[in-house]
This record gives C-alpha cells, sequence and structure tokens, in this order.
DNA sequence: AATGAATGAGGGTTCATTCAT
DNA sequence: TATGAATGAACCCTCATTCAT
C-alpha cells in the first residue's frame, strides 16, 4: 500500500553537482563568518549544506580551500547587491547621502560580511592575498562616487582633488565600525545601538560626508 | 651546614605570584589578539609566559576565563596609553586634530587591541556582556572630547549640540576602519597602506571632524 | 547526415568488457606491489586504469577480491615468464648455473612479484589460503629442476636424494634474500646492491647451489 | 570499608616517563610488524601499551616516527639476541653449521623481525634511509662470521677470499626466505613447513653454506 | 607555588563502497 | 557497459583540561 517511496525513509540524495557546490558555499559562508576560521566546524557546514562531509573536500579539497571560496563568494555576493543602488538624477549631494544610508544598510542586512572580513584581517589576509585577481572584487561603490564627485566638483558645489577610493574607505569607515564593534560598543558604552540609533547615525556619516566635499 | 640553597633540590624557576599572574596575562593577550579566540593555544600562552599550564589553570580557571581576562587587561592597557594624551592649551580644533591623529596613532602601535576587539565581537560580545562593570573601561577620550567640545561651543566654533560619544565613535570609525582592515584593503584597493598613507589619511580624517563641527 | 560518430553524444571509452577486466587487473598488480595491501587505492587502480570505480566493483566485488584476482595474476604472469627459460642441451651443472642466474634475473626484471608476495606473507597468508587450486601456480622450474637432478644422478655427478623442491627454495632464497631486502641492506652494510654486484652475486650463488649437488 | 583504591575504578595513572616510553615502542613493534605500515593503527598501540593516544604523539610526534623508532627498536633488540651466541672453541665448520641453524632459531623465534624488516623495504627503505647510522644496527654475527673464516683459512680447510658480508648474506638467505614466505610456500607448494621441516631445512643450509667454505 | 605526566573529546581528512542514471 | 555523485566509518592528530607530586 505504501508509495516506494515512503518506505524508504532516507530522503533521496540530490543528484546535482553545482546544487551541492552552491549550498556547501552559502553554508560555509554562514559558519566562517559566524564562527570565524579556527571556530569553524566543516561538520556544520556539512550539516547546514545537507551533504556529507567529503563531498566538501570533494569540491574544495581542504577546509583552507573551503574559506577561500567562502570569502570570495562574500565579495561576489556584496558587490552584487551594491549593483541595485541606483542613483541616477540625484544631484550630488543627495547622491552621497543616499550613498552612505545605502551602504551602512548594506552592511546592516548582510552581517556575514563584515564576519568574514573581520575573520580574515585576523589571519593577517592569508587568504586574500593568495587571490591573484582580488582587485576583481573591488566595490562598484568607487565607480559611482567617481561619477558622483565629477558632477560635485562640475556644478561647482564640491571641492576638487578628492580621490574615490579614499572617500569610499571614509563612508565605509563610519558605517562599518558602529556595526563590526556593535557588541563591545554596547557594553562599554551603554548605547542601544539598535535600528533607530544606526538610523540616526548614517544621517550624520552623510551630513558629515557632504561637509567634508562641500566648498 | 648545607646552604638554604643547596637543601632544595630543584631552584623553582618563579616563586611570585603576582610576576607569574601578570606574564600570564601578558601572553594571553598577545595569544589571543594574533590567534582569536578559537585559534589560540593554551600551550603557546604558557610557552611564552615561561610557565607550566596547570599554573594557568590554577591561576584563572580555563581558557574562557583567561580570555575574558585578556580582554579586560586589553582595555585597561590600552586606556592607560590614552591617559598619556595631553590636549592643554590647545585651541579646540587643534585639540581635535591632535586627538584624532594620536587615536590612529595609538590603534596603530598596539594592534592587539583592535584584533581582539574583533575577536570579541566576532564572539558576539559573549564575553563583554558578562563582564559587570564593562564601562569602567570607557575611553577616557570621551572625556577629553567634551571638554574641547564645551570649550569649542563656548567660542562660538562649533556647533552646539554634539554629543560626545557619537563623536568618538566617528572619530574611532575613521582610524579604526584602516587599520582593521588593512590586510583586505591592500590586497582589493591596491593602496599601500603604508605609514605615509596613514599619516594622510589622519589629516584627512581630522580635517573632515573638524569640518563637520565648526558652525 | 551525420557521422555515425556525431549522433552518438559520447563515444564511450572502452566498449570491451575483457579490456576493462584486464586493465584493472594489471594496475591492481602494480598498486598492490607498489603500496600494500592497506597502502593501495582502489582510487589510484580506477585511474591507472582508465575506468570509473564502480567498474572495478562491478568486476571484482570489492578491494579484498581485486587483491586475490592480482595475486593470482602476479603468479601466472611469473610463471608465463619461466616457461621461456630454456635449458635444453646443457650438461646438469651448467643447466643449474643457468636456472639461478635466470631466477635472480627474473626476480629482478618483474619486482613486483616480490613485493606482492611479500605483502601476501605480511598478511599472513590470508588470501593465498583461500585459493582453492594455489598448487596450480607451483613454479615450472620445479619440473625443470627435477630432469636436471635425473640427468645429473644419472650421469654420477650430482648426489642422489636431493629433493626438487627443496631445491627449489633454496635457489629462491638466495636470489629472492638480497632483493627483497635491497633497502634495508643498502643503508644497513653499505653495499651497493646495484647490478654488477648483483651479477656477481648470482655467479656465487650459482657456486653454491652446484657444490652443495656434487658429489 | 573499602579502602580508598577499591572505591576509585579507573587504574591509576602510570606515573613513569620511561616505562610508559618503552611499553609504547614495544607494542608498536608488534602493530607495525603485524599490520604493516598502512594497517597499523595508533589507536591499537595506544590500547597494548596500556596508555592514551595522546601520549603516543608527545613521546614520538607521529605515526611516522613512532615506526622509525620502532624499527630501530627492532633492529636493536635482533642484535642484542645476536650477541648471545657463543661460537667459542668450536671448529670452523661446527661454528658455521650452529651459527647458521641459530639465524634460522633466531629470526623464528622473533618473526616481528622478519615482518617489519619486509615493511619497510615495501616502503621502498623510506624509513631506514633516514636514520644517519644505520650502520650501526649491523649484525655482530659479521664479526663472528669473520673469525670463524679467518680460522677456517688458518687451518687450510676455508677457501681463501670469502667476504664475510657476503656470506652472511648467504645465510641470511637461506633461513630468511622459508620464514618470510612461509604462508605462501605452503599454500602453493604444499609443503608444511613446521618447526619439524624447518630443523632439517636448517642442516641442510649448514650443509650447503659449509660445502661452499670448503676446498 | 609549581609542574611533569597523562587523557577525553573532538576536528580535519581519507577511503572503500554504493546509488541512480 | 559504464560512470558522476554521494556517503558511513574510520584514522591521524590536536587541545583543553586534570592528576599526582
Amino acid at each position: 500500500m505504501n508509495t516506494p517511496q515512503s518506505t524508504k525513509k532516507k530522503v533521496p540524495r540530490r543528484r546535482n553537482a553545482e546544487a551541492s557546490r552552491s549550498s556547501i558555499l552559502q553554508a560555509a559562508l554562514v559558519e566562517f563568518s559566524t564562527q570565524g576560521y579556527d571556530g569553524a566546524r566543516v561538520d556544520n557546514v556539512a550539516v547546514r549544506a545537507g551533504v556529507s562531509k567529503p563531498l566538501i573536500y570533494d569540491y574544495f579539497g581542504d577546509k583552507e580551500a573551503l574559506y577561500a571560496a567562502a570569502l570570495l563568494e562574500a565579495y561576489v555576493q556584496i558587490r552584487e547587491g551594491e549593483k541595485k543602488l541606483d542613483l541616477d538624477g540625484l544631484d550630488p549631494a543627495e547622491a552621497i547621502r543616499k550613498l552612505v544610508t545605502f551602504t551602512l544598510e548594506h552592511f546592516r542586512r548582510n552581517p556575514w560580511f563584515i564576519s568574514i572580513l573581520n575573520t580574515e584581517n585576523l589571519r593577517g589576509g592569508a587568504t586574500i592575498n593568495q587571490i591573484h585577481d582580488a582587485a576583481g572584487v573591488q566595490s562598484d561603490l568607487v565607480k559611482k562616487i567617481r561619477r558622483i564627485l565629477v558632477e560635485g566638483e562640475r556644478q561647482g558645489r564640491f571641492r576638487v582633488g578628492i580621490d574615490p577610493v579614499e572617500l569610499y574607505f571614509f563612508i565605509a569607515s563610519l558605517c562599518y565600525f558602529p556595526l563590526s564593534n556593535i557588541h563591545t560598543l554596547r557594553s562599554v558604552f551603554q548605547r542601544p545601538l539598535d535600528d533607530a540609533w544606526l538610523d540616526r547615525h548614517a544621517i550624520e556619516a552623510g551630513d558629515m560626508i557632504i561637509r567634508y566635499l562641500e566648498k
């Protein structure tokens, strides 16, 4: 009476290499960013990805290589998200403000990105230094910033000579720090650092950047 | 007849509990900040401190507690250093500028501080949240900033209503980010991020903060 | 319109069960004799044979059975080689001498034979004891030796009562040992054990056997 | 009422580094010689030695190093046994005969020696080649043989120019082969190869060597 | 106050073997 | 006939932690 499927308790194995690979990658991203490199467990990755451990080794080689793939994937995914930011038709100051709030929001929505970056820097960049085309994951925001700066200068509202990369660093700094250090800051400085606080913080950060740019 | 020394078969390496404790602490600080929590090895701490492992367990209980002590020690040491900053007699803008360059310099000279903070935040603040008097390690810089802001407002040069803690966050952000992320930024953005670059960066950061404060 | 080849999407590498079987067997022989039973990898066998792993399991069942087949194949191949030895028309002493040099040479040219025998003996003969017709792979050399002994006795030059199997053991001993133990002997006794040395050794071994046989 | 000891179920840990080390070594010798290198399990060594696995790693480093130590130990123990052979007062032929029977007997009583040598040679001498002073474990029998040969020559009963090492190789060959290959020989040649057989074999081997030496 | 000796528990990795096509 | 995809079971090794002195 039972269907053949129901008699077999086991879930049928997935027979799709590409799907397996990508679910491993996603699971690795989560594991490494929440646990750090040494805290990460290949076992956890396997469970979360719904595959067996050996499959991970088949696809990625070892923990180190899995981590490298996850790190790269983190950049790829975060850059993917950045591409969706549309600044068309905004005046330069507005564009900058939107870019700043977007950046903080983007970091906030994807906390694994900050975590895995911290992890990698804690490791002395051991992995990112190995990746040949690391520049390939440079932020698209830099290009957007460049365009805004040009327009702002053209309109005579922004100072000239601002380097887009350095400006990106400043914007990123202001957005990164309160999220990266959210736990220690909360405990030590007794501030909420909740969503409302962060929203206000983004606005102030936007102000700061604009004041820095305007003549 | 025997001298006291000769009756003791072994000369103990150290007969000073306090010295042992503090050398363990220092070693732990180095180990945890360079390796992260999970990457840290109690063995390495013992070797670096020149004591046996059981002594560490005697004094601190377990790895977790040792880490907590090291984290607290990190704050204590860094705050100690901040106290040495002397801003007396400077006008507000100059004081701010000096405070900014000092902050970046201070982080640069004590890289273990950023590392252990990143470690703790990666752990979700598990330890700092446990510490009752975490506020006790708040930065002295906040007080200094408050005084500068008051003076700046009094002189009519600074805007009113700036919160000293929030300003400290901004300053810290600008100094923290390029150091915390030095390895990934170098690889991805192909900037040197060497001492000269950081010095220039500090000046620009100072400009940004001052422009943010001035009316 | 299409050529027959193009209509088949994949050209199967081999559509010949016998050829597959025998290339697996040869690969297994190499793998087991170079790596030992536990050191051997079914994966390596598959790669070396140019087939997939499941095919090996299809044909042979499991690693154990594959090993058994390889062991038997080793005997078959070595006995095959022995058949080519032609002693016709030689006088008994010359025949013995030639047989000795041939034996050493044969072992030297097919080192996998000694290796797989050592492997099997290390395993306590677990596999050879299972094979029913193990006697079927007895050396042809024994028959040749029997004939030589008979002739030598008939000519009144050899002692009577020498057992051909026991004599074969002695000959094999003298040829087997320096090859089987070539590495340890070289290191411990600092002798070259190169081809020249082995050639001289074979001659001395021949002398020894002949002196043993002659009245 | 119970003695304190009886209430504690656990066997008190051994607190003797030297004893632990040597029991590990002995257990390793057994394990490696019965299972081969790849077949050997560090777990089994631990159980047989009555210690925990980590202790093995503490003392020896890794499996490879443990194996190296066991191999060396095998040589040391076998050479130790050889020293006990007393040939004083025997005439040269008798001395040779006794040396031959002793060698076979010695190999028979210590089968792990042949096994570990086979293991090492299967590995291509990877380990023995690493040991600097491998010559230090050369057989004392060579010296004894040298003395016998000198005496035999002096008495005009032995041929001159026999190399003691080469003669040792011949003797070892004759004793090693039937033991090393005992399982395959039994199965293939259907001979008992039991103690009685081996005793007779030793006598024949002695004859062979003496005939080889005598003028 | 201090440590040499020892271990339980687990982590990364491998490998013989099977599933499903 | 043949194989790409997948896994259970171990194995080597490490590490936080404790014991006994």
